[in-house]
Formats: C-alpha cells, sequence, structure tokens
RNA sequence: GGCGACGUAGCCAAGUGGUAAGGCAGAGGUCUGCAAAACCUUCAUCGCGGGUUCGAUUCCCGCCGUCGCCUCCA
C-alpha cells in the first residue's frame, strides 16, 4: 500500500511539490549536521527539530526512512580570523584540547541535547575526519573528468566546468563573487568563485592527512558529497539544511557531485529559516546565542521549545522569546494536564487508532501540506477537548487518537501520563488524604495535601469526578 | 547598495476571492469546604492608499514599517 501523498516545498524549484520518492515507499533523507567544535545554540536545535519533523511525518505515513547525518569534526577557515586558524583548531587553543577529544564531547552534548527535544537519532551518523579516503576518491573523479585542477595551495573545483554553478537554489550568485570583488581574489585559482577540495597543510595544522597532493586537510564541501552518497547513493530523495548551508555549501555540494557522477544529485532539497531573538539576528557578540541548557535553567522544560517550534511554519522566520517560550510551556502544561486526568479517569488506554478516524485524517492533511504544524496542534487540539470534556469511553479514544499524533509531535504525551504513576507509598498517602476529605476532617485533609506536595511533590486536586493529581515541575522565575 | 522575507487581536500564529483556525495572556461565570485544575462565555475585519472583481484580508500597483542574508575555505 503506498503512503499517503506528502506535499515539500523544495529549494531546486522554489515550490510547494508531491514528494515522490526514488523508491516508492521509501526515502533517503540527508540532514547536515553541525559542527562539534562548541555547544550547539537553540537556532541549531530548532534546525534539527524541523527535520525531525519530517522525518516522523514521513515515518508516521509509512515512509521506510534511511536518515543520515553527518558529523563535521574537520575545523573549516572562520572568515575573519588569520589565516590558517579554522573553528576546530580555535577551539582546541581556547579549551587546551586535542581536536578529537573536543569533537567527542560536543557530539555528546548535541545528542544529549538531542534526546531531550524527542529529535530521533538518525541510523547513521559519518564523520568527517572517517570519511576522508571516500573524500579522496571523489576528488580523484573530479580531476578525472576535467572539473577540478590541482594548485599550489591545493585543489580546486573549476566552476567554469558546471553551468549554473550557484544558481541551482539560490537562484541570484554571483557576479560579485566572480568578479572577486567582495574577496581578494587567490591567484593560485583560475576562477575567484573555485572552491576548495582540498587544502595544502600549513604549520600548525592539528589535523592533517596525506593524499595524492601531499598532506592537508578535505575542503569543507566535499565530505558532504561523499559521505551521502556513500550511505544514500548517487541520487538520493532528501537533502536538509538551514537557509545559511543554500550557498555555498549546497551549490557546491550539486556541482561536485554531479559533475563526478554525471547524475541527479538531490530530489528535494528543504531549507529551515533562521531562528531570530528578540526580533532580531542571533549572535554569540549579542549573547543572545541561548543554549537548550539556558532555557532549562530558567525553568522552561526542553519540550516547552518544541512545542514553541511546532507553533510555527517552519518556512516562516520564528522570533524566539522568553514571553512565546513561556506561552509554549503553559500550552503544554495544559495538554499535561488534561491527559493525565483522562489517564487517571479511564485508568490507562492501549494505543490501538482506527486509520480513517476523521481527526487523524483531517492532522494528516496538515502535516501532507508542507509540513505545517501549526494546524497540526490545532487538530490535537480538537481531540483534546474530547479528551477534557466527554466521558469515560470518549476520553479512552481521545487518548488513543493523542497518543497516536504524538508519533509526530513527539510531546511525550504517553510517557508523562503513565510516569505519573504512583509508588505504594504515595498512594497510602494520596488514600489517607482522601480518607480525612470525605470524613469531613479538612484540617487533617489539608495537613495532608501539603504534606504530599512538600515530600512527593505530588499536588492534590479535587474534582467533581473525584481526585486529581500531578507532579510538581519546579519552575525558575 | 544587491538579493530576499514579512506586516492578521495585548502577545504567538494558521488560513481563504465570499466577511478570519488554534494557543498564551486578560475579563466574566460554573464547579468547589478551601486550594488548584478543568469547563463555559467573552476579546480582530487582517499596515496605509489605490486598482481588478458582484465581492479582497486573500490578486495587481504604490507607499510606510520591520527583519534576514550578502562575514565560515568563493
Amino acid at each position: 500500500m503506498a503512503p499517503p501523498g506528502v506535499r515539500l516545498f523544495n529549494s531546486a524549484s522554489r515550490q510547494v511539490e508531491p514528494f515522490v520518492p526514488l523508491v516508492p515507499g521509501q526515502a533517503g533523507i540527508y540532514d547536515c549536521g553541525p559542527t562539534v567544535y562548541d555547544w550547539q545554540t537553540i537556532g541549531n536545535l530548532y534546525r534539527y527539530i524541523v527535520s525531525d519533523v519530517q522525518r516522523r511525518t514521513l515515518e508516521y505515513l509509512g515512509y521506510r526512512v534511511k536518515a543520515v547525518m553527518n558529523i563535521t569534526d574537520v575545523g573549516h577557515i572562520v572568515g575573519d580570523v588569520d589565516e590558517g586558524e579554522d573553528r576546530m583548531m580555535l577551539a582546541a587553543k581556547r579549551e587546551g584540547r586535542d581536536p578529537e577529544t573536543l569533537a567527542h564531547k560536543y557530539t555528546e552534548q548535541f545528542m544529549d541535547d538531542r534526546r531531550k527535544l524527542n529529535i530521533l537519532e538518525p541510523h547513521v551518523m559519518p564523520k568527517a575526519t572517517e570519511h576522508v579516503p571516500e573524500m579522496i576518491h571523489l576528488i580523484k573523479r573530479l580531476i578525472d573528468t576535467g572539473h577540478a585542477y590541482v594548485a599550489a595551495d591545493g585543489v580546486y573545483f573549476d566552476i567554469a566546468t558546471f553551468r549554473g554553478y550557484g544558481t541551482r537554489l539560490a537562484g541570484e550568485l554571483t557576479q560579485d563573487l566572480v568578479a572577486g570583488a567582495r574577496v581578494d581574489v587567490n591567484p593560485n585559482k583560475r576562477n575567484p568563485a573555485d572552491f576548495a577540495l582540498w587544502r595544502a597543510a600549513k604549520p600548525g595544522d592539528l589535523q592533517v592527512w596525506d593524499s595524492p597532493w601531499g598532506r592537508g586537510n578535505p575542503g569543507w564541501h566535499i565530505e558532504c558529497s561523499a559521505m551521502s552518497m556513500k550511505y544514500l547513493g548517487e541520487t538520493f530523495d532528501i537533502h536538509s539544511g538551514g537557509e545559511d548551508n543554500l550557498f555555498p555549501h549546497h551549490e557546491s555540494e550539486i556541482a561536485q557531485s554531479e559533475a563526478a557522477t554525471g547524475k541527479p544529485f538531490v530530489r528535494y532539497w528543504t531549507h529551515v529559516r533562521f531562528l531570530k531573538v528578540d526580533g532580531g539576528a542571533m549572535h554569540k557578540s549579542a549573547g543572545n546565542a541561548y543554549l537548550l541548557k539556558d532555557l532549562e535553567s530558567w525553568g522552561f522544560e526542553p519540550l516547552a521549545f518544541r512545542m514553541l517550534v511546532l507553533n510555527n511554519k517552519y518556512r516562516q522566520p520564528l522570533d524566539f522569546t522568553r514571553a512565546g517560550l513561556a506561552s509554549a510551556q503553559n500550552r503544554l502544561d495544559r495538554w499535561r494536564g488534561i491527559v493525565r486526568d483522562a489517564w487517571q479517569a479511564t485508568g490507562g488506554t492501549p494505543i490501538d487508532v482506527s486509520p480513517d478516524d476523521p481527526r487523524r485524517t483531517t492532522f494528516v492533511a496538515s502535516l501532507t501540506d508542507d509540513l505545517n504544524t501549526p494546524a497540526a496542534l490545532a487538530q490535537a487540539e480538537a481531540v483534546l477537548d474530547l479528551a477534557a470534556t466527554g466521558d469515560v469511553a470518549t476520553k479512552r479514544h481521545a487518548l488513543e487518537v493523542l497518543f497516536d499524533m504524538d508519533q509526530v509531535l513527539a510531546l511525550s504525551l504517553r510517557e508523562r501520563a503513565s510516569d505519573a504513576d504512583l509508588s505504594a507509598e504515595e498512594r497510602a498517602a494520596l488514600a489517607e488524604r482522601d480518607d480525612a476529605r470525605k470524613k469531613g476532617d479538612y484540617k487533617r485533609s489539608d495537613e495532608l495535601r501539603a504534606e504530599l506536595e512538600r515530600r512527593y511533590g505530588i499536588r492534590v486536586k479535587d474534582t467533581k469526578d473525584g481526585t486529581r493529581w500531578e507532579r510538581v515541575r519546579r519552575r525558575g522565575a
């Protein structure tokens, strides 16, 4: 059975298109991974939440997805820094550690943040440093086919040999660049816009490899071509990244990949807009390049950030503000409360949803419309209303539908509801308090209520349908 | 300067050629021993000015405003 159609915005055509995978029912996705030289900001994490929704949507619809995300653990030159410096090297100096240790540390932290945000692990997570032979092989192919040339300080891709370089996604390019207007022209290049495939080692380089062109290190773009093609084939379905990757990174990937293979490289390019903060750009120098741990220190849970992201269409710029995050947290808290109450009212429920449930249908329609998550949230909220107001059978059904939807939303609705189970001790305390209250001993009952919150972190609520309770979440200022 | 995006209620945010989803906050109410939660009700004519149309928030033009990129091997 073919999965339902999805429509995705393709940067290559600049319009929303039906997604038609190479192999029916399957999808190969390559996600441009981070350079692991520091903590990842919420801007980066935002990007991966969007990728996660994309992947989860495809899987929810029945596609068999192969998800690949690279780890860039090779440094690449930073623009306005002394020559020869790169990110890994700067970080290594900063922390007094070797690049390998550093990469390991920040990869772990990144994966940790991802888990907190319910971002699924990629099936394959190739590291650049472990794929230098593949890159060298690809560079050889480019030299052999006349698309690359060896110069004094490395190997360059000759953009004159690839028609349309820089216009496949970005659309504009590069009069300025070609003319060398904004950058000093490197005399070793045939064309100022030629990009490096391999760089000759310079004194002080911490990461160098042997190659047919001497010791050196690979260019930035070549790693993604080499690794994506290795794990997904020379043509694959989806390549995603941030809008900052459009040019030069992805344009260069297209050029070098298609020049080498003579085949189309990627069928669908999907790009996420930059995250803004308080209405403006996020910059480390501006002090607003927040980390997930910052949000947590303010008393928010990571999934509140996910909720905030879901409330926005990924192709609209998302403006991160603390007030917005608080709003998302409140919204999530309400969801949690309703789910928890319904869970307690129904005694839990198995997940078993009819695929043609009408609520599910509209939910799917929202997602397949280029991942319209705000609309999907509204659909889920219609079901939430049933969970809040329906009779027991309705609540049970609503929970089933919500948990089903949560396979895409990934807000841990079920986990949090069932996690709320009581220990025997807590159960006894709760029963004792109930007992006192029924007898009209409000003094004792109130004491026990305070006790429950203080000792167990359990807040008691008396409703007309019986006593409900919840775990108290600590909330900072 | 070049390229691009956006401007919907206090805030966030969908959407459509036929008078605008959802959420947060607020207000009123129900329930309740108290508390908390939940629930109910309430809260916009879509930046401004033209045009096209039977009809525009949705299409076109102009203006105003806000923002992003053009600083990661070019």
